[in-house]
DNA sequence: AATGAATGAGGTTTCATTCAT
DNA sequence: CATGAATGAAACCTCATTCAT
């Protein structure tokens, strides 16, 4: 006998075995070639099933970015919070080349923790980002916008220019254009995904170290 | 009278258009939405004449980001020369911050024009830029692969790998990785683009300083 | 309640359906005027139910072939072996005006059977057979050659060619050329679909008959 | 100084290339693939240079098979008319198996120089032969019914049955039904056309011999 | 006479979506 | 829940034909 919780649960398995599917057409074959019938394909069932659980394509692919905004909205916060145990989490295991260089203030730590956790998050999840950007950049509302254009400022981008600003005013870093850093470390980190998935000897080792030096250096007050 | 010429020149203004015209529409509607009709509706004309002048779809999107290549390649070629007043003539107008904190080097004149003159670029075309990265990102071979992925390593990336390499070995920038170096510089130079066509607020003047800010602080050899 | 064989079926008449409905398109109005849309509309049906049914145009067009090359291969099988039920059955109410002038060696028997089996089956199956010449005549591959064109030596009037090969060699036939002979046996049935398929007055009857004569005499030994 | 006749000249020649052009595509691509640019493109010329020379591409088209028709009205009359000089001239070279079995009675004389004639006149023209065929069998009016199909019985092959005809009430041939007589005879002349085209090893010479012996076997009155 | 440009109709194919079972 | 069948819109492309030069 199936119970209510029984077929709820399987249709949600379902659900998530399409939109892991979808991921891995967006990967392969872009936006364009992800079409339902290639994830039916895919997922090895009827074209049907699909439109079955989604009720369009677009929610569908809508599903593949919300689901990673969730996890990464969860991780990243954990880590540019304060709470040590879980900052130290994230960031065991990757050296630290930045942490003397602009001191232990709180400000560096803050933003150590994020750069770290935005591009663990993006080496963890490889395709899922992969996939998101496709969507990001391709899905479109009837009016031929963007269905992810945020409306105002950007608001990852403004998150992370408080960041800057915050830790400016509190003397923790030189004054640089808080605006202008926040765009650059943001278009290195959401270029590192398309770049590790093309290139798959890409050394994001490397990468994130270089990024946190420059961002030391830059921000550094002592001079 | 028309001679051979005229004609020549006509069917050339045409194909121009056309490629405009596409440029429009990729900015406008994105890849997806930039049809042949699409084209040819802006163009004022039908959809055969875009037809007649390119075989196939294709051929125009590639139009569309060679024409970005060859204008590209003259003016960047041109300020990463050493020649004094080309550099300059690309300088002109924007503040050099980075000047003083470098010094002068020979590499840093070098890296300095290359990071100006490439974002001068995309500032001066924008739109077309904008529309060049859409088909970059989507344009796909029969195979499925992308038509504009570099085969091996990306030839863009290597060659300012090559300008920081050969400023670390002179002795006038300090030993960072010059290949995650690259990939920075390059990955917001590629991002200001979207970014600037997104936000007609960008202030890409302040971009263009902090960039070099940057570049000049993390490869100062004075410590 | 329907099965999964109800539903195979169901596809299976409907491509059957599709088939019969381009027979009658390639009789009415041709090779190049049987277009999807034209088979859909006279199956009463969208173009889509044609491309779901039939990956493609050619796949549809091949399949018109193909079951008149399964249904012939059956039948005439049936009356070229020696089975005196099956031949008698085929040749049953056809006068035989060639049986006491040749004798009735096997090797005329064979012949015999040959001959009015063919010429049944394009009397009994006179549209489809007319659908598949317009095919068979038409249909080429990307490269530009014949589909159905036979790589090397026409494997079906090989066949004929050897069967009279051996009628000579047994000493039940005279020495004709064995090649020539057979082509212009295939040369006759091969027309006489089209012109039966034109002429609704044609006199098969009086055509095989007349056929069955001229091989006879031709073929006798004793002059 | 040009005068109107060599303006005519120039034209009436332009008209012969164009038509050599479209019987070599024909031959070449079929009747599909012939274009008016395909036929342009095997001339060196424009597409308006065909639009210019004939109104319509059927008009093209029927100028293929109307040209054959002439030369082979031309060609075939002087040889089955009993002028020996002429029939002689025709039958030259080729070996004469038919005559001394049916004798050499009016009829036969005749009956031969057609055969022999039509045969010879498809070996001479065989690609003009093969993309005639081409547009007999494809090429259709408005209303869907083929443009060279005769629209009471086939004269040519009414012509045929006369001379049989004729023959027998000579008491020079055996009584067939000289209908199925004529229609097995121009069968065979009409394939060879396709045969011989597709296959360069096709023995004509032993194709013609044999259809004359089939021929006087059938219809010699001594037996 | 010839050309190149332009048009618009029509053909094949893909695909999101709906629906009966 | 799942399926297969069906639809209709839209895309790309080919091509006969017209026309200005």
């Amino acid at each position: 006998m199936r119970t209510n919780r029984d077929l709820s649960l399987a249709a949600s398995a379902r659900r998530g075995q399409l939109v892991d599917c979808a991921v891995d057409a967006l990967c392969a074959v872009g936006f364009a070639g992800t079409s339902i019938g290639e994830v039916a394909r895919r997922a090895g069932v009827s074209k049907g099933v699909v439109t079955y659980h989604f009720p369009t394509k677009d929610a569908l692919l809508k599903q593949v970015v919300t689901e990673l905004y969730e996890r990464a909205g969860r991780q990243i916060a954990a880590a540019t919070s304060l709470d040590p145990s879980l900052t130290v989490a994230v960031e065991a295991g990757s050296p630290d080349a930045g942490a003397e260089a602009a001191g232990s203030s709180v400000s560096w730590r803050i933003l150590h923790g994020y750069i770290t956790s935005n591009l663990a998050f993006v080496a963890q999840n490889r395709r899922h980002v992969r996939a998101a950007m496709e969507v990001l950049g391709n899905l479109r509302s009837t009016d031929g916008s963007l269905e992810f254009a945020p409306k105002g400022p950007d608001p990852v981008t403004a998150h992370l220019e408080g960041l800057i600003r915050d830790g400016i005013q509190r003397g923790d870093f030189a004054a640089v254009d808080p605006s202008a850093m926040a765009v650059i470390i943001r278009s290195v980190i959401d270029t590192v995904a398309a770049r590790s998935a093309a290139d798959p000897d890409f050394d994001q080792a490397a990468l994130t170290e270089t990024l946190l030096t420059i961002a030391a250096r830059t921000l550094e007050v002592a001079r």
